[in-house]
DNA sequence: GAGCACTGC
């Protein structure tokens, strides 16, 4: 095999962007003078602030006094549940008693006692639908705002609002790599002297050397693979991280090692060969964190999902493709879009950083140096580039009703406002003037979409509440079926098929449903049938939830008693727009645009033609081609009786 | 005719 051909920056190549980036350690490097926080910092002597004791501190410090409560908000469930159980640890607290946390469908915090609280982002924003000013707050700490989730940025948005009416709140917002400058600015710019925000940038344990590739790479795949290769083959002990966009080049990039397997040099270690993505199973994923047999190596491909939702200790060498797959809306055509796109700066120096969480590491690059260049500095927000309309409506809920004066920390495109807009007004939940329905207001506290919502609601009508909420809460998880590859993969395939229904995907849902609930809820049973359990429990519980939600809204939790046609009806009132028609040569086309649509090959229906011609899907994605996931046959007549405005909107 | 990055309520 030809030797590789990196350089290093610094010792043979111009200085690299990221020597500073090796040595960043976790600090404060902006605040605001004369805010209260400050004594906090003096009474530790200036010593180095680690974020996860910053509430700590606070807490100390007496902001958790006269009831008053101290939030910190992740945008992960996983971060939110550990982050307070190690500091309930170090407080000497029961988790739930001073150090709680909740997230959805588990709240591990006690009302009166627990005076520092982890919640999701998610969380907090929908508290504000109840408690519009957060009251029960002295301080808020928003971490990992560089992620720039819909929920971060809308609590930001929110906070700002509140602070003008309750100064006494206090913030904290913590990032990694955002410009801390312009965010600041962001809050100061209409608020007094008294502001009181921290911006931290946290950086990691040990130096990571960065090497890039001499020359472009026609096959990032192969040459992740090959470059894995010579690492073991010449660098000292330390497991193998390897960055690629999807399961599929993750699959062909394990099949290329496995190639060399047999070409290893005596002094080598053998290697132990990973996956990691999030279509595995739990049981699957947890793989990873086993540390290496003696005299192995493990190599780990993965996706993006390693480089902020699971960290893996040991890392010694990072190898990254430099691309990630990146959903993007388009409110034109309100089609999102999954593409293969080169990452930002921020998300490759993350990468990197996980070459350093144990030793000093080498993170490799395939590609050019050079090409740094054009990345851009981060990922754009996720709130430019997804379907506002159920964050709008909450909006809307909370009593903002002049969108455009929202104060965004990034706007999403007016476009996207727009169409979130008309969606809602179409399906009632806004009136013509712009002003919540009464329909609107409850379905802005319950966490469905819109479409969703508007079946539950219809349900009544069609008695077949029962059914429709199963439906919803199935639609709401993904993975449910894991087929794996091979020979196991046709034999998954195989008992998928138990459950299918002649009328479509969301039959098949609810017939598996209820037969994970027949069986006894049991994880054997999924194994046998090829069923995530963990999505089928999720399934289990959001049900509840939403069962919740149905019975205070007053709706019926009626069976049709297997009269499949009012079901189909129901589900025909939410998807009302997302109606297609069968055509000749085994695609559809899209009854808004009459848009080429191809069946997803998870679909019961991908090699079915429907014996009426017409279908309506639970949602449309474009990749290589534009997909529809999760159909169910339909009589046309029904787009006509629920569709009606469409129609004569398409007439004029 | 053949495929979903990752979160969250």
């Amino acid at each position: 095999m030809a030797p590789l051909t990196f350089w290093k920056p610094g010792t043979v190549g111009p200085g690299s962007t990221f020597d500073r980036a090796s040595e960043a350690e976790e600090n404060i490097v902006s605040y605001a003078p004369s805010s209260s926080l400050l004594s906090v910092q003096a009474q530790r002597e200036r010593l180095p602030i680690f974020k996860h004791k910053l509430p700590q501190y606070l807490y100390e410090a007496g902001w958790a006094q006269d009831g008053n409560v101290i939030a910190c908000t992740q945008p992960r469930r996983v971060a939110a549940t550990s982050v307070a159980m190690r500091v309930a640890a170090e407080v000497g607290s029961m988790l739930g008693d001073e150090v709680g946390y909740t997230i959805r469908f588990e709240d591990v915090s006690n009302k009166e006692r627990t005076r520092i609280r982890y919640l999701t982002d998610g969380m907090l924003f929908r508290e504000a639908l109840v408690d519009p000013l957060l009251s029960s707050y002295s301080v808020i700490m928003i971490d990992e705002v560089h992620e720039r989730s819909v929920y971060t940025d809308l609590l930001l948005g929110i906070l700002k609002k509140i602070r003008r009416k309750r100064p006494s709140l206090r913030l904290i917002v913590s990032s990694a790599t955002l410009d801390a400058s312009s965010l600041l600015e962001y809050f100061r710019a209409d608020n007094g002297p008294d502001e009181a925000i921290i911006l931290s940038l946290e950086g990691r344990m040990y130096p990571v050397e960065v090497a890039y590739l001499q020359e472009p790479t026609p096959d990032y795949v192969k040459k992740a693979a090959e470059v894995a290769w010579d690492i073991n083959s010449r660098q000292g002990p330390g497991d193998i991280l390897i960055f690629l966009t999807g399961r599929e080049e993750i699959d062909r990039c394990l099949e290329e090692l496995a190639e060399y397997l047999p070409t290893r040099k005596g002094n080598a270690s053998r290697l132990t060969l990973l996956a990691l993505h999030a279509g595995l199973t739990t049981e699957e994923q947890m793989r990873v964190f086993q540390p290496a047999e003696r005299g192995y190596r493990k190599v780990i491909v993965a996706t993006n999902i390693a480089e902020a939702s699971i960290t893996i200790e040991g890392i010694k060498y990072v190898v990254d493709c430099g691309f990630v797959k990146l959903r993007t809306y388009n409110p034109t055509t309100t089609l999102s879009s999954l593409a293969v796109v080169p990452t930002s700066l921020a998300s490759a120096v993350q990468r990197a950083g996980r070459a350093g969480r144990t030793s000093p590491g080498i993170c490799y690059r395939l590609y050019p140096h050079h090409v740094i260049k054009t990345f851009t500095k981060t990922t754009p927000p996720e709130v430019t580039r997804t379907d506002l309309t159920t964050p709008i409506l909450q909006l809307k809920s909370l009593g903002i009703d002049d969108l455009m004066k929202f104060e965004w920390v990034t706007p999403p495109p007016a476009e996207s406002v727009l169409r979130a807009l008309e969606g809602l007004v179409n399906a009632g939940m806004v009136d013509h003037g712009g002003a919540l329905t009464e329909v609107g207001q409850k379905v802005a506290e319950c966490p469905v979409e819109v479409n969703i919502a508007r079946m539950l609601f219809s349900s009544k009508d069609f008695q077949c509440g029962e059914e429709i909420l199963t439906i919803a809460a199935m639609t709401a998880v993904q993975n449910v079926f894991v087929i794996p590859d091979g020979a196991d993969g046709a034999l998954a395939e195989l008992e998928r098929r138990k459950f299918t229904a002649e009328e479509g995907d969301h039959l098949t849902l609810l017939n598996t449903y209820n037969a994970f609930v027949k069986y006894g809820k049991s994880s054997s049973w999924c194994k046998n049938h090829a069923l995530s359990f963990r999505a089928m429990s999720r399934a289990v519980s959001i049900r509840s939830q939403l069962k919740k939600y149905m019975q205070r809204f007053g709706l019926p939790l009626k069976s049709c008693e297997g009269d499949a046609k009012r079901l189909r009806q129901c589900l025909v009132s939410g998807y009302w727009r997302n109606g297609a028609r069968w055509v000749a040569d085994g695609t559809y086309r899209s009854i808004r645009g009459n848009i080429p649509l191809h069946v997803h090959p998870d679909s019961v229906l991908f090699t079915r033609k429907p014996k009426s011609g017409w279908v309506v899907f639970h949602e449309m994605e474009e990749t290589k081609k534009i997909h529809i996931r999760i159909l169910t046959e339909i009589d046309p007549d029904w787009l006509l009786a629920h569709g009606h405005k469409f129609q004569e909107k398409s007439r004029s």
